[in-house]
RNA sequence: GGGCCGUUAGCUCAGCUGGCAGAGCACCGGACUUUUAAUCCGGGUGUCGUGGGUUCGAUCCCCACACGGCCCA
């Protein structure tokens, strides 16, 4: 691997080496820094404010630092030399000059960019300007292989972006700032919860029965127990059985799994909010959907309005409640309850345009119509309301409305961000809908279908409360509030195909 | 799964009608003690994604494959 570089790793090897024939270890255990760059500027400006700009003899020292980082950029003019360090807080300029360095100012023909160096020495501000760090000693922290990405142009080929994020990372500081937002998107959305009451609780990933959502599960093995397991796809029916249990309000954000394509808003691994709370139904669940989101937004960007593609999104609550039977039917003209089976519904359906398959369920038929017609057109935060049952087998009935359930889901810019039902808890109904579904799967031949789980009912024959559910996209929703156009771009880690011939 | 596009130096990209493989940054050698994409002089470091084919000759044309992106299902 090493040797087909040889142009460039091989002078980083000849440095290498002569660094050891010198008798400097590439890669001590340990270098004490007395702060890191932000921390050292803020505080020379400090001083400098302290002071006054007529710092004459007599006044207070500079103050002096051990500071630590990536050699990032270099800037060499013979008997001295700038060089910028990165570390996690920031940057700052080192400043080598042979008068002062003397034999170890020969180390600069050793360090490459991409070096993690400490230099000691004190704080000062260059002529034009720049808060420096004269270096007095140098220590060589950990000496860099391969090259860095070009500083200007930086890192434009996707599939090294994600294959490798690091490098892209280091090439871009707007990619830093998308995964800092993530991780205060999620902070915040557990400080809410916290906040309200809730527990969070860790549920089993792989587990006997993939239930609990439409979508293909993955499948393994455990040897020990001579068992064939799955990836879970969802947390629901794990966290209903913690309120049978007796928690009243209880949440996970953890990774689900579903053996599915790849594209801008599906990866196979993703997270998962899900939350549970007994006593609650859809409607209490709304007001803290849009509490908790809009919360997010102003935690991780500053305000509630954000900017997505075309559009300001503002999560400010309250968000617009409308009927998905009559947006459905606004949109599309199709009244679904004029085509109570599935022959009538998808000779309509077919008739509209829309590409049709032989065997469709009557839920993934109204599935396709909301998402064809419906969702592109829910641009700002929105909450679409009491679906029918065909599509939530989990959903407990809308009173005074057949085939219809309580549950919501939440859009923005024409995604689905939050999906709620009123938690189906009477356990003979649900057996029947688990039925229904099973039969489904094997009539429609459709395998993405919700799955019986026997344990689970024995659960609900306990009796569990009323109770109101709550299932979070997160990544979709980071997506959202940071203006990312692909799920790729709000993971570290995107699923990438591994190359063949390696 | 289908269609379209892409893959050339470490990175970002040129490369005409098929005729010795190019630039900027990075890198190597030299000059330079306050630079900011430092500057100046000199040097091209390459499995043109992989494998076939056509041709006197292929980065370029054809076929297959790999990986990626976009659109569609």
């Amino acid at each position: 691997m090493l040797d087909r570089e040889e142009g460039l790793i091989g002078s980083r090897t000849a440095k290498l080496n002569r660094l050891r024939e010198r008798g400097i270890e590439p890669y001590p255990p340990r270098y004490s820094r007395t702060a890191n760059t932000l921390e050292a500027v803020t505080e020379f400006e400090a001083w400098e404010a302290a002071v006054g700009p007529e710092s004459g003899e007599g006044s207070s020292p500079a103050p002096k630092h051990s500071l630590a980082g990536r050699i990032v950029s270099m800037r060499v003019m013979g008997r001295a030399a700038f060089l910028d360090l990165r570390d996690g807080s920031g940057r700052v300029q080192a400043m080598f000059r042979q008068n002062v360095l003397g034999e170890v100012f020969d180390l600069l023909k050793d360090l490459d960019l991409g070096d993690f160096i400490g230099v000691s020495g004190s704080m000062l501000r260059t002529r034009t300007g720049e808060i420096t760090i004269e270096a007095q000693e140098v220590t060589v922290l950990s000496k860099g292989m391969r090259p860095l990405p070009e500083k200007f142009h930086g890192l434009r080929d996707v599939e090294i972006r994600y294959r490798q994020r690091y490098l892209d990372l280091i090439a871009d500081p707007d990619v830093m700032t998308a995964f800092t937002q993530r991780s205060r998107v999620i902070n915040s959305i557990r400080r809410f919860l916290d906040g309200r009451g809730f527990l969070e609780v860790d549920t089993p990933i792989l587990v006997p029965v993939a239930a609990g959502a439409h979508a293909r599960p993955f499948d393994t093995h455990h040897n020990a127990l001579d068992q064939r397991l799955y990836l879970r796809i969802a947390t629901e029916l794990y966290l209903k059985r913690l309120i049978v249990g007796g928690f009243d309000k209880v949440y996970e954000i953890g990774r689900v799994f579903r053996n599915e394509g790849i594209d801008q808003d599906h990866n196979p691994e993703f997270t998962l909010l899900e939350s549970y709370e007994a006593y609650a139904d859809y409607n209490s669940v709304m007001e803290m959907v849009e509490a908790m989101i809009s919360t997010a937004a102003l935690d991780a960007r500053g305000t509630m309005a954000i900017p997505y593609g075309e559009h300001l999104i503002d999560f400010k609550p309250p968000w617009p409640r409308l009927q998905l039977r009559d947006e459905l039917q606004r949109r599309s003209g199709v009244d679904i309850d004029a085509f109570p089976d599935d022959e009538s519904l998808v000779k309509k359906v077919a008739s509209l345009g829309i590409d049709v398959g032989i065997r469709e369920s009557r839920g993934r038929l109204i599935d396709k119509l909301v998402s064809t017609f419906v969702e592109p057109t829910l641009i700002q935060p929105t909450f679409l309301l009491d679906y029918p049952e065909d599509m939530s087998p989990l959903a407990k009935g809308k009173p005074d409305s057949p085939g219809y359930v309580e549950r919501f889901e939440a859009f923005a810019a024409g995604m689905e961000i939050a999906n709620s039902y009123t938690e189906l808890n009477d356990p003979a109904i649900q057996r029947e809908r688990f039925e229904t579904q099973e039969s489904i799967r094997e009539h429609y031949e459709d395998d993405e279908v919700d799955r019986l789980d026997e344990d689970f009912l024995t659960a609900l024959e306990y009796g569990m409360p009323p109770t109101g559910g709550l299932g979070v996209g997160i990544d979709r929703l980071v997506m959202l509030l940071t203006g990312q156009a692909s799920i790729r771009d709000v993971l570290l880690f995107p699923q990438m195909r591994t190359r063949r011939d390696e």
